[in-house]
DNA sequence: CCTACCAGTAACATTTATTGTTACAGTATG
DNA sequence: CATACTGTAACAATAAATGTTACTGGTAGG
């Protein structure tokens, strides 16, 4: 599992808990761990498709721009992750029946595995996270 | 997405359709593509789970030794992938309220998603996979 | 017994994917 | 116009996956 899915929602979840001011992606980068650099290339996905806004220049930063319940993991999963289930199979041989259709078999059963999943991470809002942070603390 | 899994999901196709006779690394690694030592490496332990068997010498190879129904996809992703789809997590900020606690956090809802994909999975037995593939010839 | 064949496995090499870093352009602020 | 940001591309470093070689030991058949 691609790791831009977990620093979104970390990004986003920093974000719910600050929702009176824009943070930048330093202040981002320092709690979650890694350089700024790549918070802004996942949070330059999260704008392009309205979760979040974002400004530059002095006082700049991101900033939350939906309700917390609206965004749920599915959400960000589709947009980090899609595909990631899919497993890369290496060219299998035609000749063999084995070869020729366990590519097609596997990623009719691996379609499904992702809806399944999704089913289960529409379950989680970022509210449902920010809470459980708050639960922990 | 290990291709662990779906190496072993394709050898167990592929003795499947090899009920009589046993079939060798190489055989079976014509048919998927990959190096026969990576086919050995996974079928030793599937091997060392009972969902097959292997001799050595001449004529000597692997065949499956159990039901094609009793073996499902579940058994194959415990053996194989277990805790793929768990992020890795760079070390956050302990400082941080949302670093400290994210970590737990997102290990309880990948746990969740786990089980949730192996009911799934669960779904799917061997027998089921021969019986696709034979549909797609 | 000797040879050919095959699994099992460790060690190492290569390739690919992920992540980090630098650099710089563009925009807002004071 | 200096400072503080985002946005992004290009490149470097690291880590993970995969491939390869080499060797051990079991097995069958001549």
């Amino acid at each position: 599992m691609n790791s831009d899915f977990t620093l979104a929602i970390h990004s986003l979840a920093f974000l719910a808990l600050q929702p009176d001011r824009m943070s930048t992606s330093i202040d981002i980068s320092e709690s979650a761990g890694v350089h700024p650099v790549r918070i802004r290339k996942v949070l330059s996905l999260l704008k392009k498709h309205r979760f979040i806004q974002s400004k530059e220049g002095t006082g700049g930063g991101f900033i939350f721009s939906l309700d917390l319940s609206e965004v749920n993991l599915w959400h960000i999963y589709q947009l980090t992750s899609e595909g990631a289930l899919q497993p890369k199979c290496p060219e299998s041989n035609n000749q063999c029946i084995v070869g020729s259709n366990m590519q097609k078999v596997l990623f009719t059963i691996f379609l499904g595995a992702e809806e399944h999943l999704g089913d289960y991470l529409k379950n989680y809002t970022i509210k449902d996270v920010v809470d459980l942070i708050n639960q922990k603390q």
